[in-house]
RNA sequence: CGCGGGGUGGAGCAGUUGGCAGCUCGUUGGGCUCAUAACCCAAAGGUCGCAAGUUCGAGUCUUGCCCCCGCAA
């Protein structure tokens, strides 16, 4: 089928990689402009614009979308059948989704209508769900809001990150795209309505969020926010008026085996938040407010993400020194 | 010319006012132990990123170069 092909990120370009190698017709691909990026602010273009170059395809990347009539005029020129857009990062207008006969369809990364919005897989992750999926659908004008067409249910591991989840998704996601492509060009695509009453929003990620609540939050609670902002942002903490990042945490089980006596007896004593132990061999090990949490991997101010027993090597953490 | 940090034995770091190069850990050998992420003893291992300069003497000061990393996006 002709194809515009909207989307961004390496996310959106698995799809795009997809429908290529499914033969379809790539007559236009449609990604933000490139942006300043990494150390020095070089230019970069996105993966999809990468992809795009490679395989040669028609390239736009257009500042605004929103009754920008260019744009909107070059995509009725290339007469799509149909409009894929997988995280293009825009809001479309209702005059661009009105242009393909077919309609414009959305890989989603969540099972409609649970987290409808920007971030639907680090939201999986951070709520600690089991389960979470991909979702395609025919786009509306409202937030993720279109009649869903195919479903397919994903599961996430213990102590799946959400950049690990986010790559399975990538794969599936293109996937699913393909199969809803042959089922719409076969005339057998399903229209599902969504449940209204079940959604839920799964809005963009605050820096703000990244900082561990050590008063209130349970060793489970930190690690699925751990988990679920690696890679993005990496949840922090203070401890010594330095800030130092969490990668990796695991909920620690048997105090009984590294706590002595001592630390045993007094552990109610002490605040949420304090380190129980510290060695460069043990590891290192907090208090919260229900269960022990156990460091694997960190990242001091300035440096790189290492695993803790390097980590105590240089930088000497104390016994009851206090995170905050 | 976006902002900032750093290159010291295998790893992570310290090294004050320039004066014999250290710490924690790992490695190797030995000892102890029913046993250990335990403990004791001993040993190996460094052109202190590269080059030039200042100096009686530079990891430590000056200059140039190379490389790495974090933030921000």
């Amino acid at each position: 089928m002709k194809i515009v092909f909207m989307g961004t990120p390496d996310f959106a370009k698995e799809s795009l990689e997809a429908i290529y190698e499914a033969g379809h017709e790539i007559v236009g691909v449609i990604t933000n402009p490139d942006r300043p990026k990494g150390r020095g602010m070089k230019m970069i273009p996105t993966p999809v614009k990468e992809y795009a170059l490679s395989k040669e395809l028609q390239i736009y990347q257009p500042e605004k979308i929103k009754n920008n009539e260019e744009i909107i005029n070059e995509m009725k020129k290339l007469n799509p059948e149909i409009i894929c857009v997988v995280a293009y990062g825009k809001i479309l207008p209702k005059e661009i989704l009105d242009i393909p006969p077919k309609g414009c369809i959305n890989v989603h990364g969540s099972l409609l209508p649970k987290y409808r919005g920007a971030a639907p897989i680090q939201w999986a992750v951070l709520n600690g769900d089991k389960i979470t999926g991909i979702t395609t659908m025919y786009m509306a004008e409202g937030m993720d809001t279109g009649d869903m067409i195919l479903k397919k249910e994903v599961e996430i591991g213990d102590n799946e990150t959400t950049g690990e989840l986010w790559n399975r998704l990538s794969k599936i996601g293109g996937q699913l795209l393909v199969q809803t492509l042959e089922q719409i060009e076969l005339g057998t695509a399903s229209r599902i309505k969504q449940d209204d009453s079940e959604a839920t929003i799964a809005p963009m990620l605050d820096k703000k969020m990244a900082k561990i609540d050590w008063e209130n939050k349970t060793a489970q609670e930190i690690k699925n926010l751990v988990r679920g902002l690696n890679p993005i942002m990496g949840a922090y903490t203070f401890i010594n008026g330095k800030k130092i990042k969490f990668w990796k945490v695991e909920v620690f089980k048997e105090i009984e085996q590294i706590s002595s006596s001592e630390l045993k007896n007094n552990i109610e004593k002490y605040e949420n938040g304090t380190v129980i132990i510290s060695d460069s061999k043990k590891g290192l090990y907090i208090k919260t407010k229900q269960g022990i949490l156990s460091i694997l991997e960190i990242q001091g101010e300035n440096a790189k993400r290492m695993k803790i027993q390097d980590f105590l090597r240089g930088n000497k953490i104390k016994e009851l020194e206090v995170f905050s």
